[in-house]
DNA sequence: TAGATTGTTAATCGATTAACAATC
DNA sequence: TAGATTGTTAATCGATTAACAATC
């Protein structure tokens, strides 16, 4: 059996993992599919298709056990992996991420951040330095970072992610506003904040218009 | 014939507004779908369909006049409307959001901030007051609000949810890691950051283990 | 054992791609 | 007119849902 999830299913992935540590934390035990359908929103059949891509993890005639499920699905998403992490862009967003906790409880451990703005270097966020954007190939290369998080204006992105291309990088998460052009082996996530604002744009202009709405 | 637009469609079009915008500012003012394809990476095929879902706007045998393509998507996705926003959470995301040009540019007004927190309550963000987040329900309904923005920390987002529904909110885009439950004329758009990261951990993680990765 | 619920195959649905007549 | 390219119908592909035998 060959391994080929598609990103449909993938995607779904971290909200079961969110769905199950709020089971967790309430103390339940032990859940069907049918139930977990009722608060995640997929369908049973869907939920069990899903988790089957995986393994058997479940039960016949009890369901599946909850703090089991949870640590599968943690380990599918490689959560227990570390990768030394860098953020590019110092300015709001890039602050704002390094102050999540969320992530740097994760696996991700925020090492530094860049800049171009010769007022932000050599400040500090909370312990992290903020370095010239100019030194961040040998950086990289020389901290083992894996991640670059990019935070910053639409122009230099590409050529900056050539850079950490170069360096050796395994994967971006970028805000920027902007499809980069890589080698395939860097793996690219983005989160382009406009097509999401534009979409509730869309999705209110047509309320206000009187259409029918999508499901989802 | 019925409009019924798919998400799928929907979620693309802001694509298309982006890739257009950069073809106008490179004094582009005609592309067929086959050129389209090869820059924006969708096929032409799919390009002409999603297009005819709101109209004939191409010409046989000439392809499409850019502009008057880039005007007509940026009617569809209503960004001719205004509408009156605040963002609740004056943290380090909601001042992210606050400062960024390409909100305030299009016509998201927004109109101040709120928290919980008292020593910001007061303070100006780029002349933007911020609000005691208790004041938010008589806030919105005194002064139009029809968009907020959610950036705070979960545990009491559902409840000021229902109160912004309460006061007749029409959108919400919200950054928290939480599902919520409105009404269905209250639109809402997640901008799930976790769950983006987590993806981006699943893709390296199975790189890793030597999987083949989905495309897209 | 009887009841519940999984894992998995088969059926359905919807989205994408291909093909081509219409027409600029 | 000949060539290009759309708009649209038909074919294909993939994802979701339904069904049910296996089994706890």
């Amino acid at each position: 059996m060959s391994r080929k999830i598609s990103m449909a299913v993938i995607r779904r992935l971290p909200k079961y993992h969110r769905y199950l540590r709020d089971l967790l934390e309430k103390d339940v035990n032990r859940i069907s599919s049918k139930e977990l359908s009722k608060i995640i929103g997929f369908t049973a059949s869907q939920i069990r298709q899903d988790l089957n891509n995986f393994g058997g993890f479940g039960q016949q005639g009890y369901g599946y056990n909850v703090e089991e499920l949870y640590k599968e699905i943690s380990t599918i998403l490689g959560l227990e992996e570390e990768y030394n992490t860098i953020i590019i862009g110092a300015g709001n967003l890039g602050q704002a991420i390094a102050n999540y906790a969320g992530f740097r409880s994760s696996g991700f451990r925020i090492k530094a951040l860049f800049d171009i703005n010769p007022r932000l270097i050599g400040l500090k966020i909370r312990e992290l330095e903020i370095f010239d954007i100019e030194d961040i190939k040998e950086y990289v290369t020389a901290n083992n970072i894996k991640i670059a998080v990019i935070c910053i204006p639409k122009d230099k992105v590409q050529s900056i992610a050539n850079e950490l291309a170069d360096a050796g990088i395994s994967g971006i998460w970028n805000f920027a506003p902007v499809d980069l052009e890589l080698p395939e082996d860097v793996i690219v996530e983005n989160v382009h904040l406009t097509e999401s604002l534009f979409t509730l744009s869309y999705l209110l202009n047509e309320k206000k218009l009187g259409h029918e709405l999508p499901e989802e």
